[in-house]
DNA sequence: CGTTATCTTGACGTACATCAAATGTCGTGG
DNA sequence: CCACGACATTTGATGTACGTCAAGATAACG
């Protein structure tokens, strides 16, 4: 898990403004780890480097399937809409991650920038070429496809039977862990994500996460020097909470 | 989506009770599709049959991931508990359903047969194989784990910020699609679970669940003659509803 | 340093949970 | 075929965790 510093020209590549495969910091945990550096040019012919201010949106539920993103720095949330308004965000994909994998020929929610994001963005078609005569990319998606699966399940768990406590206990699990910061007794966390954006992923209201922050504040289990700065000072009970152990 | 009437020789095999990928009653739905008739003794080769009685468990939730199922008839239900007795069931799997594709080397879920189920199953080494052999196969299978992370992001918009009403009838029309009957204005559910297994699904208690039913039943929405038996009256009323248009 | 959005806190309402009992369903054996 | 018991479902009375509404307090930003 540990971030390795990369290769002086990656350095010099970057700080030039220069982003091509073989200097993307994102690689090593993204689906492009799968080839092979020779082929790597492969890669770069279809990707498309973007960069996106906070709060544009890379595509909308609802809308023709044109695309393929993989994230290389920033956040951005998912999320799907009731026609009253009522929200519901499915996940925050960061560094590393993808999406628009859909098999239908829509997108099935909107991804919105969270902060200002960098990603490379591959035609569907030009990728569906790529995975024919890459296997290991293909392998690879499955093997993350089959994560998101996993996470959630979990998360089906969580909106289904969690209380309001154990729910953002889990989130901020959810969060030190993908932070990797893992095993550490206490730790911080920066929430890119406001606490309306928190409610809609937990399946609350801005209200209770606040109170519910705010007492585990109370309960010295966390600490809150801003509202979106977040120290972990107890993560046992914390990870006790979260998986509802008495 | 129609089921064709299978070739007489398959009839003959399936009346013997001998079971080969080429009589599958359930290959056209399932990801076995994916390879073709000359290949499919190398399929027959690894897939081991199973049958299971209502109640036996095909894997359980942490336990390590030794094999993969193909269903080919019969439903089971998959679920994760809390330590306390919650449930929250993330899916049903049905005839062409397959499970079992944890990365880690655990199981994530619970997986309880729900009737009589009839079942292939391979071991993950020789399955690795098999993916490595056919990359149809690994394609399906994406294909399949994409439709259900889909799946699973609008069970997510369910559980986080649907009404029990909108609940209850976002699943009666689940259940009504996959039973293949599209289109039809009324139809007829047979509801293989229990309402404490629906409660558990749509984040419910058996309680709630009941009496939403009754209260659309009285609407003259749904008819209802057994428990378990359910007739659509208005389906565009009960989509009205899933989807929370008014 | 004001202005505005975000976050927190409090008072109160409600949809769903809980507890309890009646009714219905279904398999079993007389 | 019917009576019985066990269990699932329905229905009712009541409780409560979280939502809603309404101010304040804080933080973010020009």
């Amino acid at each position: 898990m540990a971030t390795m510093s990369p290769h002086p020209a990656v350095m010099v590549a970057r700080q030039r403004g220069i982003e091509t495969c073989s200097s993307c910091g994102a690689r090593a945990s993204s689906v492009c780890s799968a080839i092979e550096d020779p082929d790597l040019s492969r890669l770069a012919e279809v990707a498309v480097h973007k960069e996106m201010v906070t709060g544009q949106t890379l595509c909308e539920e609802g809308d023709t399937a044109e695309h393929f993103y993989n994230i290389t720095s920033g956040t951005v949330k998912l999320f799907k809409t009731l026609p009253d308004g009522r929200r519901q965000i499915t996940g925050f994909a960061s560094a590393g991650h993808f999406l628009g994998l859909a098999v239908s020929s829509t997108y099935a929610f909107t991804a919105e920038a969270l902060e200002p994001v960098r990603l490379c963005r591959f035609s569907r078609p030009k990728l569906r070429v790529l995975l024919d005569d890459f296997p290991a990319l293909e392998k690879r998606l499955l093997e993350t496809a089959v994560n998101e699966l996993v996470a959630a399940q979990e998360q089906m768990l969580l909106l289904g039977r969690k209380t309001a406590r154990e729910r953002v206990a889990s989130f901020l699990l959810a969060l030190l862990q993908q932070s990797g910061s893992c095993g550490k007794l206490s730790a911080s966390i920066h929430l890119p994500m406001s606490r309306h954006d928190i409610a809609d992923y937990v399946g609350l209201t801005i209200e209770t996460v606040s109170r519910t922050l705010t007492r585990l504040k109370a309960d010295k289990i966390i600490d809150m020097e801003t509202p979106s700065q977040i120290g972990v000072l107890r993560r046992g009970e914390l990870e006790r909470i979260a998986e509802a152990r008495d």
